[in-house]
DNA sequence: AATGAATGAGTTTTCATTCAT
DNA sequence: GATGAATGAAAACTCATTCAT
């Protein structure tokens, strides 16, 4: 569990953990709504609360702030994405290379996949907060799980500098898929997920 | 030849087109540093006023509005990248792949390629006014350039659909190339472009 | 004498009465240390109950508004002056005037003599509620307390008009008392109450 | 010059300084008025804008908070007062005790020597402010100033500790000043600084 | 009776934009 | 053309009070 974001207005003994947990997955949900649809400057706590069904004060018991708000929606969008590629690259070992980089990809192309419109509408607010710190590393992470996949498979991936590959295929990757989300949703994905596995796998084969 | 009737000194060809243009200049550089550094929701403008070292009513008078200075900073932002890539693509035909590519990477990279931190800070901005139209295609342009190049080098380039290449092509570049400025300046240019260059040509190459 | 039928442990002769005062009494404890160290404005119903180990909900089952209780504490806190100025006045026949003068103002300079804290955090609110009414006439009831003693005792105090002599007296003691409580916590209460001990009595001696 | 107690909107160089002094006072008159008529806590930057015939952008111009208001409105009136009682007591070498005393006594009772509704008004929340260190030693320089007096004349004030004694005078008279401005406005003023005269010169005469 | 989550009016403050000088 | 004081709509956030549980 992760540290409370919400220090100030979080009330002493959170009171019924199931109702609160449902009020915040509801307060956020209506703020990605509102976010997305009208971007953060527009999207006045107000707003969010009416939105989400409840007054502004209620939003106020949840979060302290309307970057409070931003920040956990950021934290639980970036944590869902390690989640998918973490699942998806424990299967490195019993299948060969390009099936699991062309399943990965297409999982990150689903619609659940990548939000990259809310990404951005929050990044730039995000990283003038002092969550700042919780915030970063998110691409790290990935970083740091792609070079432990590569170095542990020698035989399929041959690369100099498992660190700097990582790197690059981590954000090669997301600037593509996010790209491909936002500006071309009309893309087909099938054959989006076949090229990248190409860009991919060629980069990484001996 | 008779003495100047109007003897006060006056620069040539100033004929106050060049005064505003030279205005505009100032304004925009001025609103770049404060866009960058304080976001675009704290930059002010009367902030940008004086850090162009003007009255915000001068500014008013060279700009409608503070959207309409970030529209226009981005625009000219992405005319020159435009122009930097188009200036390097001239050369493929008397060049290997590889050495144009790695020079163009090189060319990004430097300070003056790009600048993620402002295109960022005025992106979620811009997209929402309704200079969204003339904006959208950036990217879209480099598509279109480089597509034209795969179909001009079959030789060295082989690509089965040149659209969606390009368009893999500039959203992974783009996407890597901005992260390395934005989250790891210190990272070793010349090693990233090197690898990035790898990644571009495996994938191009026959 | 059969068993009770009721044997939960309840003490006796709490017939609700006791237990609503008991409470009242906490409430207000609670609620003078949050006025005292917040301030009124920053002093709220939540606090106070919290303060007081109970809910918000409680607390207004006890009184009707957060006035309520800046008017409560307010009265208690005067009638309480009244009693220690009228005990003491009592002894003025049986006694010098310059002891029974010394003896009151040690008495005031206790700490649970004045409350000047208490008293100034209360005062604005309170005067601005229309329970103004009830609250206005503590120091003329003072006055009117030593108006008499005054009168009844013409052998060693002489004024001319013992109305004018009280509100002085009252009010010159009053100011100087909280001062010393409020800014001079400091200064040594004896001397001081030596010193206006003189103030009084030079004042009043023929 | 005091240093400026409204760092943050201030514009660069001061403009008009003529107009700017003018918007300053009017300001601080319609604060005083709305203050002491609806307290501090009703009275809204909004309200306080509306009585001074201006917006409330404007008011923000020339105070950066409401709290910086009641501030410089204390600070001027404690001022005010400071040098109300230097004025009389420069003459203290040249005129008999009771007659500088009764005509200090008279000008502090006059409608423009105290005004201490607006004091209590605002003395409980700018005692919360920052600003406190400001505000504090009003009194303590008064009490100075007399303690001087003091020392200076030993043939015809005769207290054994001086500071003490200007502690005592200073606080009962301002005490009972205060209160007959505030609760007995209708009182005979002349009567009063008589009375307070004489309370006075018996307790300083040897 | 007790609880404490929900309410929403009301407050302070900011800042894009205008316009008299 | 330049200036910068004035404007006021709009936003974040608080807290006294209510009422379903």
């Amino acid at each position: 569990m992760p540290a409370p974001l919400h220090p100030r207005t979080r009330p002493r003994k959170t009171p019924k953990q199931e109702r609160s947990r449902e009020m915040v997955d509801v307060i956020l949900e209506a703020a990605a709504r509102v976010f997305v649809s009208l971007g953060y400057a527009r999207a006045t706590t107000n707003r969010i609360a009416a939105a989400a069904g409840i007054s502004v004060g209620s939003l106020y018991q949840y979060f302290p702030s309307k970057d409070a708000i931003a920040v956990e929606l950021l934290r639980r969008y970036r944590e869902s994405l390690v989640a998918l590629v973490r699942g998806h690259m424990a299967t490195v070992a019993r299948a060969d290379l390009a099936s699991v980089v062309r399943s990965l990809l297409e999982a990150l192309l689903r619609p659940e996949g990548i939000d990259p419109e809310l990404h951005r509408v929050l990044i730039e607010r995000v990283l003038r907060t002092n969550a700042r710190a919780e915030m970063v590393g998110f691409e790290e992470r990935l970083e740091r799980l792609l070079a432990d996949v590569f170095r542990s498979a020698p035989a399929v991936i041959a690369v100099p500098d498992p660190e700097l590959a990582a790197f690059v295929v981590v954000r090669a990757v997301l600037g593509a898929v996010q790209s491909a989300v936002v500006d071309r949703p009309a893309v087909d994905r099938s054959r989006l997920a076949e090229e990248l596995t190409r860009l991919i796998v060629r980069y990484l084969e001996p």
